[in-house]
DNA sequence: TTGTATGCGTTATCAG
DNA sequence: CTGATAACGCATACAA
């Protein structure tokens, strides 16, 4: 490979000492106007830029985040609402030149062991955390490798935001690197959990059912993605709180989860239409399961809005394609991104974590909702 | 953070010399097998990791390998494809340790600007190149800045494959790095030529055309993605030289151009159906654009595959769970990304870059494609 | 077989 | 304001 310009080469081009341009290009006092200018003009004319690793190894930052995403092989629902996040957090990223390290590995004990790694080897400065989990491992993990976080999608109701003294063991060699679990781990100071981007998924999911108990429905299934997932709780948590306000008893108005695919989208859908009572709307938790539905509906000769009314949480292409075009929640994924990257950096920058709230989203209807047949 | 341990602690735990522990540690000759094990169990209890920067900084090796995606904002039919092929990436350089940096771009332009920056960072060892063009700048760029690269999905008749003699330049600092385009470079030795992962899209194209012209068909259309990249224009190739040996002419086997969009799918869709002697089979070069062309059939009342039978290039969920399901052309993406991955690796280790050609696709005939109106 | 001495490119700490 | 000099953690050529 070509060689590169270092410094040395910048500084016996511009007769001044090594030190020298090092201050002239990080902008730090201690030389002259004169002397910056020209340093300056030479680095560019050579196509200079600092050696990450050289940087790294001195600095203490390697000038990278890392993002992992564990996929059970066969979910590719989110896929949409995951490019769309991760070219949001690098319009951020990238002005502070931060590069992102990304991995896909298969559960989430995989995604732990990246980050040990990630870790140990100083790979990167923090992490983006996306669908957090009930009784997620990956908070405590992080907090006790002192390793900074932001965590997508968190928990709508988190604990104290304390700000923080605590500092985690001037100790030896870190919390058991190699070791096993976190589990035993002790407390964690509240300073170095990690930060949180909540999306308002209760706020949501009212807002859904408003609209479809506006129309006139009163028999409504919420075909919910994977139960582990705190979101997934969250939604079939405020459906029942909804529901019970609304007088609706579990007949009425419920949840049954799935596990994203369009598989189990399709079946649930059937199982639930076959029922003497069927709900007569439908609410899926991903484009790709309420395509899945649709389908199912246009198999069994149901109409849709006629007799079926169909909501997809997310919107996307898809959504816009089929035949009626669905209804649906539509958010800023690139903005919760940006959003995220820019509360990592502050992180990184030294702001104690905090809980930050991204926009609701909103209810686009389209053609796949209408009153239902009852109603008329 | 917690401190790491680092090789000076595990010498003053086991008693050695830092560089008897470097060497028992890389399975380097000079350490007795005694020395080594106990080395080796120390720094496993500690859950000593080589620090990635220091590596670097002395290896000459970042560790890492880049990959950037450029896409034109609205367009977002390959991500299925994408994120399949990353995940292939991985999952052989995860075996090698090597970590992925990604980014996402706006364009070309902004994507050469990345892959010059992280050379001149020392950011990565090499890169995986996605989408290949027609005219492309990208592997002049990059053997000029001598970053080893492979393109996935590269072209169908490579330039010959000549082993590699041929330094660039002991030259001082590499080729114009700061400059602008690499229009002007000198011809560039072979040997730092990009390796290249070949899809038989022409093969492809022939089985689709040949399934389609089994069933009786004798007008189709291609609805083809972006006329700028390298696969797009080979399939169209490939339909014309298919078309002229069937002695078929462009008014019955042609290609149309779109931009992969859900919106341009389905316009050129409204387009060719409202002639007056329409297709009756449609072929798509993504899984949105089928979608979107699968809307439009239904609007307009046009039975599929009754009277237009439809194909997909390339297998998702949302082929899946369509009615009618979708006939489409399925590869297996991880195994085309494991190739591209391993080949990187290969050209990390010396070996001269090359062609390699990954398996055929797969016609998969489901519901959609059947024979024409006029065949019974 | 083992320890010592350098270098990698930067940043940071000192003296001048 | 400037210029040596020492880290940072690892690899390696060389001497013991």
């Amino acid at each position: 490979m070509a060689r590169r310009p270092t410094i040395k080469d910048i500084a016996r081009r511009s007769g001044v000492s090594e030190s020298a341009v090092s201050f002239a290009l990080n902008d730090r006092p201690g030389v002259s106007e004169d002397t910056r200018a020209r340093v300056r003009r030479i680095a560019e004319e050579l196509g200079w830029q600092p050696n990450s690793a050289a940087r790294a190894l001195s600095g203490e930052r390697s000038g990278a985040v890392g993002l992992v995403l564990a996929r059970p092989a066969h979910t590719l629902g989110v896929e949409s609402f995951f490019l769309r996040l991760v070219s949001g957090v690098q319009e951020v990223l990238s002005v502070g030149r931060i590069a992102l390290l990304f991995q896909v590995v298969e559960d989430v004990d995989a995604e732990c062991a990246v980050y040990r790694r990630w870790w140990a080897e100083r790979r990167v400065d923090g992490v983006i955390v996306v669908d957090p989990r009930i009784d997620d491992p990956r908070p405590e993990l992080l907090a006790g490798l002192g390793l900074p976080a932001v965590m997508v999608g968190g928990p709508d109701a988190p604990g104290p935001d304390a700000p923080g003294a605590g500092d985690l063991g001037a100790g030896d060699l870190g919390p058991d690197p190699a070791g096993s679990r976190p589990a035993a781990a002790p407390a964690v100071p509240p300073a170095r959990r990690p930060s949180t981007i909540r999306a308002d998924d209760a706020g949501a999911m009212v807002q859904v059912l408003e609209h479809l108990h506006g129309l006139g429905h009163r028999r409504i299934t919420h075909v919910a993605g994977l139960p582990g997932l705190a979101h997934t709780a969250r939604r079939m948590a405020s459906l029942r709180t909804w529901s019970e306000g609304r007088g609706l008893g579990p007949d009425r108005a419920r949840s049954v989860v799935t596990d994203y695919s369009d598989a189990e989208g399709a079946a649930a859908t059937r199982r639930v239409l076959a029922e003497p009572e069927p709900p007569t709307a439908l609410v899926y938790d991903n484009d790709v399961m309420a395509l899945a539905g649709l389908a199912v509906a246009a198999e069994l000769g149901i109409p849709v809005p006629g007799r079926l009314s169909i909501v997809a949480w997310d919107d996307s292409a898809l959504c816009r394609v089929t035949h009626p075009r669905l209804t649906a929640l539509v958010r800023d994924t690139a903005a919760f991104g940006r959003l995220a990257a820019e509360e990592l950096l502050a992180v990184l920058a030294g702001d104690v974590p905090r809980t930050r709230q991204s926009e609701l989203p909103r209810l686009e209807p389209r053609e796949s909702t209408a009153p239902p047949p009852t109603a008329y």
